[in-house]
DNA sequence: CGCCGTCTTGATGCCCTCCTGACGCTTCGG
DNA sequence: CCGAAGCGTCAGGAGGGCATCAAGACGGCG
């Protein structure tokens, strides 16, 4: 399980890079957001870095000299649900995807703000204690939106939403995982099985569907968030 | 669940015994005291009885020539929470613990008194419907429904309903998880046994049948709300 | 043993859900 | 500047699920 760490000092970050420059700014910028730093700038050292120290997050580099940045994720989801946020490099798609696929929570493109940085590691943190503590929430809120796993009932502004099996399955797949990247795969997989696994089109319409049901502006979505390139995800907070 | 019908009439006990001799004693000493008597001599026809029939109680003989009582009492209890008694002959008080760790509620040891026997009896019944009744709520209201489930009583405008059996273990069903969604295998495992989990045709001549009896519109329900796909609901409200 | 109520099973028509295809828009890269 | 790819949207057709009616099978009861 995650270190207990988080929940007596600061976060211990582990941060998987091989580029200087930015090792040295995340050196400096991390820990006057309160966390600690751990550092490895191959994927063997990651390896056992995770595996020693038990961070609370990996910030993981796809571009290592050594190894894919997806086999780490699948080697590290292989005995630990510690939170993974990869950072990608234009033109590094294809690897971003499968790494979310393999069980990465969430994805950074470069460049990155420092602010985009801290949120993302806020949210995949928090997401890490919701699941680990909660034991399966059965239930997801925010701002006028409600959903009860429990009895299969979804609320919009305290209005029952009538959902069809298939849209309700989507929104529970994402509830599940609230706060956290999805991939088309995924929530393909969840929803349709794993013969559907390629139908993405599919995903649009229901997608669509969804917003209309339970957006103010399915145009300009509030909780069901397109991450383009890469599947969905439903905002939190 | 637990047969309703000991509130109206005698409970049904079903005798598993393969001794002719003690099968003959139970025939005739359980009516004088109040009984229906179902009979089975062996584990098969005592599952597809139990099935079947739904009886108030089990008395369980151990020593069955097919099966393990053991797992007579597991398969049983997979599904029910009907009262079981078992019976053992000396020197299987190993299996005699081991059923009641399966879920069986007493037990009697060979030779036994007829006093003892009605008394394990008796004892068994008011756990079960002390168990059964004091569980959860029972009884629900909203608007001009009414549902005793103490009393197996149905009201609609204060009115009394006269529900069939298989009417009311439908509703009953429904009422014990008010508000929440129920499959459509889990209503057909509550009401008509394991073995007819896939029968769906079953819960639609049924529904029919209750909002008729129940509803003012039945074409339009108000409480016995239709979840396409998925199974049905009865609205609080 | 025969009657009556209940349960099971079949047949039919309707409606909704799901799938599918076409099209326009935006974004990104050449 | 243009083409390609990803996404959102709309609408229609096919299929499956649902409600309903009706008749036969079964079991309880007198």
């Amino acid at each position: 399980m995650i270190d207990e760490a988080s929940s007596r000092r600061e976060p211990l970050v582990l941060v998987v890079e091989d580029e200087p420059q930015l090792m040295r700014f995340l050196r400096a910028t991390l820990p006057a957001h309160g966390y600690r730093v751990l550092e490895a700038a191959t994927a063997a050292q990651a390896l056992v870095q995770a595996e020693t120290r038990q961070p609370d997050l990996v910030l993981l580099d796809l571009g290592l000299p050594d190894l894919d940045g997806l086999e780490v994720t699948r080697r590290i989801r292989g005995w630990s649900a510690v939170p993974i946020v990869v950072v990608s490099a234009r033109g590094q798609e294809r690897d971003k995807v499968a790494a979310l696929d393999a069980g990465a929570d969430d994805y950074l493109t470069k460049p990155f703000g420092t602010d985009e940085l801290l949120a993302r590691m806020r949210v995949a943190l928090r997401h890490a204690t919701r699941v680990g503590s909660g034991q399966g929430e059965a239930s997801f809120e925010s701002g006028d939106l409600r959903v009860d796993l429990a009895a299969r009932l979804v609320y919009r502004r305290g209005v029952e939403v009538r959902l069809t099996r298939t849209e309700y399955r989507l929104l529970a797949a994402l509830v599940k995982h609230a706060g956290k990247v999805l991939t088309h795969r995924q929530l393909l997989v969840e929803v349709w099985g794993p013969g559907s696994a390629n139908e993405t089109h599919y995903l649009r319409v229901y997608m669509a569907q969804l917003r209309h049901k339970l957006e103010d502006d399915p145009a300009q979505p509030r909780w069901l968030l397109t991450e383009t390139g890469v599947g969905y995800r439903l905002r939190t907070d």
